[in-house]
DNA sequence: AGATACACGTGGTCTGACCACTTTCTTTGA
DNA sequence: TCAAAGAAAGTGGTCAGACCACGTGTATCT
């Protein structure tokens, strides 16, 4: 394989191949790609050249490579495209001020989502989970979130989770009773009071 | 330089490196890194595996390699990097659908806050520019995000889009009414009206 | 049947060769 | 002396090859 007339590089051709290659075979998350060598008489490139391609895609977060074994695919939405934004929108000295209020926002949608989601005995675990455990406030959302049944939803706050705590800003004391409410709120269908509920979390997590 | 001790490939620690070294450096874009063969000297690898590295940075859109000349750092652009790797996502329906729902989130919570934080000028504004031109629907919402006043939730929204927009669905036809009957509601600070005449703008764009 | 050893396949890393292009330096000619 | 041309050096691009580390499968032994 040569460069004499395209203008791409062999590795971005290979990145190409390789997802037509994963489109045209159906693979899925879990799923072998063919092994460097085979790539590499398949695509008529140098092993070298697949590697660099394999490295690229695989920082990405879209496969994952292990010696002795070979190259699978990952699930797509585990790529780092969330992590890697993050870097860059987090660095942003103006988006700090932004952290809170967007943590909030997520946190309401997801309540949303897990509102409309949820069966009954998803929300009544939920509630006997609240009852029985110690948890924090992150653990209690992580379960909300996870019920938002969005995995970008989820990822997006995950992120958001991890850079406000980052902060430094103090974990506040688990009021359970709040959290109780909250769920009972959930489980009673009302969207409205469970955002009043939620506001009223966050009013006394504050001091 | 072997792996013997550490679970990190060569080429990662050798992005670790390189993002240590731009830091240090104050690298900014236009400037230039090291050659290949430095790199290789100074990070005591082989130069093969520094291509590995640096391939897998121009994947991400954070340098760029011109042949004869060297390798240098670009400003870093999103939606690069969310187009390629919504050539991915598309094989992935729930990926699919988890970005198009958190975009209509996404959205919902830029026009809450617009709501909660503009004044009277600036919706009479958006009403007067709703009237006066032609614009897209992402030319609307891009101003809602602004109006918002909430810098991340900006940024998410913009992404979000970029993203959306890469999976291929067709631009509606913007039909002017529902726009301006979601501006009004905002102008009479009726949120939950609002919300509605956004899910009915929704619930169109969607045929 | 279970444990062990061996062979083979796969990835991991490095070296080296050579080519294409760009930049820098040196030589030549006006 | 200055400008242009050519050569040398530097940079990236690609490939082949060597050899190691690990995982898997098969054969053999207890």
């Amino acid at each position: 394989m040569n460069q004499s007339e395209g203008k791409s590089k062999v590795y971005i051709e290979i990145v190409k191949q390789l997802r037509v290659m994963i489109e045209t075979d159906g693979l899925k998350a879990g799923d072998k790609i063919p092994s460097e060598r085979e790539l590499s008489e398949r695509l008529d490139a140098g092993r070298s050249s697949v590697r660099e391609a394999l490295r690229a895609l695989e920082l990405l977060g879209l496969i994952e490579t292990r010696r002795g074994e070979g190259t699978f695919i990952r699930d797509f939405r585990e790529n780092q495209l969330v992590q890697l934004l993050s870097t860059f929108i987090l660095q942003d000295k103006r988006a700090k001020r932004d952290v809170v209020e967007t943590k909030y926002l997520i946190e309401m949608d997801c309540l949303r989502q897990a509102a409309a989601k949820s069966g009954d005995d998803k929300l009544a675990q939920l509630k006997q989970w609240t009852s029985a455990s110690e948890f924090s406030d992150d653990d209690f959302f992580l379960k909300i979130a996870d019920m938002a049944d969005n995995h970008l939803l989820f990822r997006i706050w995950k992120i958001l989770k991890d850079y406000y705590n980052s902060l430094g800003i103090n974990p506040p004391a688990v009021n359970k009773a709040y959290y109780e409410k909250l769920t009972d709120d959930l489980l009673a269908g009302d969207i409205d009071r469970t955002l009043l509920s939620y506001w009223q979390l966050r009013d006394l997590s504050k001091e």
